[in-house]
DNA sequence: TAAGTGGGTGGAATCGATTCCAGAAAGGGG
DNA sequence: CCCCTTTCTGGAATCGATTCCACCCACTTA
């Protein structure tokens, strides 16, 4: 039953010339009944009706975005798909656009700048409506500038220095004065921040409110940093280390709540309590981190918040009125849960 | 400066005619040179890759799709980023699909099967190359039916019924049985098993494993079987209810681990110990499993061996080679952790 | 030298839609 | 009754690529 192929060629695809003459009209007419230029109740607009439903007929989305230049798809580009906190944005921003009838395009850098132009490239060749970009790189690169001549780029998460685009981001720097400031309200006086890669501006960023909230106390209270990934491993590695080290931080800040949770299970193997030794504190607040336990003080982003307003900058720009580039810095929260406490002593 | 509107229509955008009124050659020329078809060392294949590079010229590929019916895309149904699981297969699906060129569209159904249609229509409207397409439902409908007589469609995960089409799922009856009796083994005799809903053929499948798995023991152990849903509050409310139950199984089986942290979290709260007063079993394996504590006893599903196998299909049935439609059962892994005992008495 | 072979080239058709424009039909007013 | 306006319709151009086919040129072979 069925033949050899039921695939390919099978069921020939109508096409709008066949609705056209399946229904007596010229394709013109068919055009105009699907884009709504037609009276419904017509007479030609029912047979136009007729014929589509009988042949199953659908546009030819390709033909339709080649002549009119607008293909409502974007693309989104994260580091990996692997780290909650990306999935959760994506469907925050999947979920806006779909309601506006804009399908979505995935790919993974892969934490890997060097894949970043082809993609980009890529993704640009579709002609896709705008990018939705989480770079892995602070560094502009030529072919981002010049895409982001034609098509809207967001830059998500990341600062691009140099790079006059549409940013949004969360205030880094704010969310980490406000951990450090908690901590060290807390009575903590050694801290230590597991940073992300150095070259990155959130990282700078970022330790520029740690300092600031340093600075507040006046050289009561020191911050050992030191640079390192985004993942888990990181945290993991970092804390095998620290088992051996010889002056104790008595608070952990982490550059995301994966390298946090890389922490939790080493010391969580190693017996060392969390908070009654140290504290611990994450950033992004992935779902995860209200599971573990003790569940995790972090700083969290407003997703669905963030989500939304990208989908808006980007159906704005995509109405061709004209948006002035700007940069959104939005407020984190910080979410205190059981990972940290005053210091021991 | 930039000037007011720096985004579309300021640089336009080179076409082939363009490269080829810039090199001196015809359209047709340079296409072949884009193909390669042209003698690299050539005149000509020099002076077109000069006019590529000064105009920065990219290829329309929707203009190259439509001509060539194949646009190196395809799209990927899932219910819900949000559910780890989904992204962990979607990373490795993309991961894989891009090795080949194929970019990769994503869409969320929300657990809601009137989506559906909606969706797979939309995809193949864009002429997508394929479809991966984790149902939320059992039932074909006549959408599904018909785009699969033109394009590939993998259905992942779950069974659809009397739809002949190419399938890749764990064995989701093995899975049960080979957890329920490892339970068994440890000397549990009253289960319970909140699955997912009943209306799904995976459900029942599961339901088909774990009552083997219990004739085997001649009827010497029994399982309430509660139908419900795949979220952690699904697991929580039924974890809420169980504190107040009369007679108390020794061993919870979940739908996927999701509804199995709901229960963890739940009873953590309610000071009810796993594994020690009852154990705690869930399926998938997505990586928040290993990080709680207790850490979560489950069935893995092979994600990246299921990714691959799938990126594979897909790529075959792309060659137009004929690919019989097949279905794919892979065996799921039972990773015994800490949530599971013996039972108390 | 003429005929045959082969590779390189470009004109034109094609993919499936939208849209400009001109012509036909219908309706209204003088 | 005729003319002008308005509405409806379809032919043809267009979007940006690929590809068939005919042509030209150079080179080999009888």
């Amino acid at each position: 039953m069925g033949g050899i192929d039921s695939r390919k060629g099978a069921r020939p695809i109508a096409t709008i010339s066949d609705v056209a003459k399946q229904a007596g009209v010229s394709r013109t007419t068919v055009s105009r009944y699907l884009n709504g230029h037609l009276e419904q109740s017509s007479d030609n607009a029912q047979k136009v009706a007729q014929a589509i439903s009988a042949l199953k007929y659908r546009p030819n989305l390709l033909a339709r975005s080649l002549r009119s230049a607008t293909t409502h798809s974007v693309a989104v580009i994260v580091p990996d798909l692997t780290n909650p906190f990306y999935p959760e944005l994506l469907s925050a921003v999947e979920t806006c656009l779909a309601q506006h009838g804009i399908q979505v395009f995935v790919g993974q850098s892969r934490n890997d700048p060097r894949r970043e132009p082809d993609m980009l490239r890529d993704y640009f060749s579709r002609q896709v409506d705008g990018i939705i970009y989480v770079a892995a790189k602070s560094q502009p690169d030529p072919v981002l500038r010049q895409i982001a001549e034609s098509i809207p780029v967001l830059i998500l998460d990341e600062e691009i220095v140099g790079f006059e685009q549409e940013t949004i981001r969360v205030d880094h720097e704010l969310g980490l004065y406000q951990a450090a400031k908690y901590l060290l309200d807390l009575g903590h006086r050694q801290l230590i921040y597991l940073a992300g890669p150095s070259h990155l501006v959130t990282t700078q960023l970022r330790i520029q409110g740690l300092q600031t909230a340093l600075n507040e106390r006046g050289g009561q209270a020191a911050v050992e940093i030191v640079a390192g990934g985004y993942s888990m491993d990181a945290g993991r590695m970092w804390a095998e280390q620290f088992v051996l080290h010889p002056h104790h931080p008595t608070a952990v800040l982490c550059a995301n709540d994966l390298v946090a949770l890389g922490v939790h299970r080493a010391f969580s193997k190693r017996g060392i309590a969390i908070p009654k030794t140290v504290s611990l504190l994450g950033f992004d607040d992935i779902f995860v981190s209200a599971m573990v336990s003790p569940t995790l003080t972090t700083v969290r982003q407003p997703l669905h918040h963030m989500g939304r307003m990208i989908a808006d900058r980007l159906l704005q720009a995509g109405q061709r009125r004209h948006v002035p580039a700007s940069r959104m810095v939005v407020p984190p929260e910080l979410i205190v849960r059981e990972s940290t406490a005053p210091p021991p002593w």
